[in-house]
DNA sequence: AGAATTAATGCACTTCCGTTGCATACTTAA
DNA sequence: TTAAGTATGCAACGGAAGTGCATTAATTCT
């Protein structure tokens, strides 16, 4: 808990009971969380109170927000030593359509491509959807 | 018209006068739109009208869904040819942050990852991010 | 330490999009 | 032309994201 609460201050963010709790639930879980999530292990906290600290770990490249297609964001923890400002966690995500989990595959980037003359990308977001791997060994 | 008519036919969709208005005004846009887009400009017919069209559409591989990462559904014309059942859209799509509109490159598919054992994918979704090349040019 | 300032939390409420149910109008087939 | 099936219009719901404001907690300054 302390080496959490060094991590927060070390990334500028004020060390909260509540933010706390939320970093550690995030750490002990392999998926990526929605706000709804967070918020049923944490029936006693206010939704807007997640809401914000979700956007806060957000903004300081603690967590970052997944896009998968099911129209929810989720957020999942930053690898260790992942620089979000700069590589724009430029890796792929996989949503199960099992589980309807969605885990990082921190490993495999997106491959780059050599876009058509004017198009200048920055940013991109990739998501295999099938079946997972804990899905499939039943 | 009449062409178009034809079309919605060899697709198994009922030529309504609604829809092929709502056909047309996708196939004379370039980007992918919005129920609210296409909401915005037939403002007399019902957005419950629109929303179910859209749907049939989709479901009989007139367009396919395209989630770009706003949060909001859009919608595109598939390219003459493509089979949707059986490639499922594996192209990519680019979305602007500037103009805000997203746009099939259907000519850039997906690449080919291996991954990790256990992960079966079956779908992708790609989605790059940044200038497109109208608002490049200014 | 105590007051003043700043940040975090809780509560209420709004908005937007997607979606469904049901009644009515329209089309097609018998 | 009647019956069956399909499309449309209207109303309403639900979930998720987001905002405003008052309250509480933490930090800083004197």
């Amino acid at each position: 808990m302390a080496q959490i609460e060094d991590f927060l201050e070390s990334k500028g963010v004020r060390p909260t009971a509540m933010r706390l709790l939320v970093f550690k639930y995030l750490a002990d879980r392999q998926a990526a969380a929605t706000l709804s999530d967070v918020e049923a292990s944490f029936s006693k906290a206010e939704r807007t109170t997640l809401y914000r600290t979700l956007k806060t770990f957000e903004e300081n490249s603690i967590v970052h927000q997944i896009d998968d297609g099911t129209g929810i964001s989720k957020y999942a923890l930053c690898e260790e030593g992942c620089n979000c400002d700069l590589e724009r966690h430029l890796h792929l995500h996989f949503h199960c359509n099992k589980c309807d989990e969605t885990v990082c595959l921190t490993d495999y980037k997106i491959p780059p491509l050599n876009l058509p003359k004017g198009f200048i990308a920055n940013d991109a977001n990739m998501v295999l959807k099938g079946i997972c791997d804990k899905c499939s060994q039943n």
